[in-house]
DNA sequence: CTGTTGGTAGAACGTTCGTTCTCTCTGGTG
DNA sequence: CACCAGAGAGAACGAACGTTCTACCAACAG
């Protein structure tokens, strides 16, 4: 137990690149044999931590899930008060599109591959779309807005745009309309 | 060459099933033999029309990308000035996110499985979105925006929003929430 | 009448998929 | 020391994938 911050245990290795490769290449793209080699990890590894490739598609979304939440509760602690958070908010959400998810949202790119709408898979985009929409109610809410519920619909709206947007457009461009449209919206 | 409007040709019917499944289910989870039994086809038959699987794909997009054409034409033809035009067009795409393409948009979710930027079928979502920016952009212009790209910039990222919406989220709020921010943006 | 074209029917190809199994090795705990 | 959970290595499974092949049939044009 001394020194198990530097190495990564399989299990570790084997979530991040599953997260790594399925969002950069798409869910259905990417067979196991590819991760487990990419990872270092043996089939055997991944049963017993994993009930099967679904299992770690779940899992997948579910960090993401994390990473995402921590970046507003980064946010919450930075914010010098209810309206500054909803600034800061805009501001990580285009930070976020044209740095980290380059390659569109992680959670509506799993639902085209999984139409299934009971499916476990969907079920994690359901909870963080309405994690998402609640938190961001709340802020507004907190910012005095009369109109809580409207504003967070529009500005899931265009954080949907956003994250598209910087994939299939030009990225400077999507990035400058979505602070644009947003910022006007919450102040 | 009496009644060929009546009956379908096989390679419509291959056609209109590919679309409609590739559309509802997701592109790699819709295997040719589904298609082939479901259109009544044979494997013969297809391989004869299109070059392969991703030929297919890539008809599947250009009949949407010819759908959404007509819409606009429609409305152009329909609308009695320019300003009007860009109400029609707002509505329209409303209408149509509410109605037809509940499962999101077709090159978004192609866009999704398919993350080669070199590929056939990217060339066709580029190919698509940039018809529909210039278009919008067009479109402001004739309306005496003086600022013709932004507004069409803004369309698009609002009309990629509520495809997406529609399909992940409440339809009716989704749909409110675009037509709010679309009108007032064009008017 | 005779090709040729475009369709049906169905077997078969090689590959890849997700999953399961057996065997061995190592590191710690009782 | 004995034990066993966790990980590695690799074979093997059945199913599904996209694709190709052969054989037969109908319609139309020369």
């Amino acid at each position: 137990m001394v020194q198990t911050m530097t190495t990564e245990s399989p299990r570790e290795r084997l979530l991040r690149t599953a997260n790594e490769l399925f969002y950069r290449e798409g869910i259905n793209s990417v067979g196991v044999d590819r991760i487990l080699s990419e990872a270092g990890v043996t089939r055997q590894t991944m049963y017993r931590h994993f009930a099967g490739k679904e299992a770690l598609v779940v899992a997948h979304l579910e960090l993401e899930d994390r990473t995402i939440r921590g970046y507003f509760d980064a946010a919450s602690a930075q914010a010098s008060d209810p309206k500054d958070l909803m600034r800061l908010i805009v501001e990580g959400i285009a930070a976020d599109a044209t740095t980290y998810h380059t390659r569109g949202c992680p959670f509506i790119n799993a639902a085209a591959e999984f139409p299934d709408p009971e499916s476990p898979v969907r079920a994690v985009v359901d909870a963080h779309r309405a994690w998402f929409r609640d938190t961001l109610a709340h802020a507004a809410k907190q910012a005095g807005r009369r109109d809580p519920k409207r504003v967070a619909a529009a500005l899931v709206l265009l954080r949907d745009a956003a994250l598209v947007g910087v994939y299939l457009d030009d990225p400077k461009i999507v990035a400058r309309a979505f602070k644009d449209t947003a910022l006007t919206l919450v102040t």
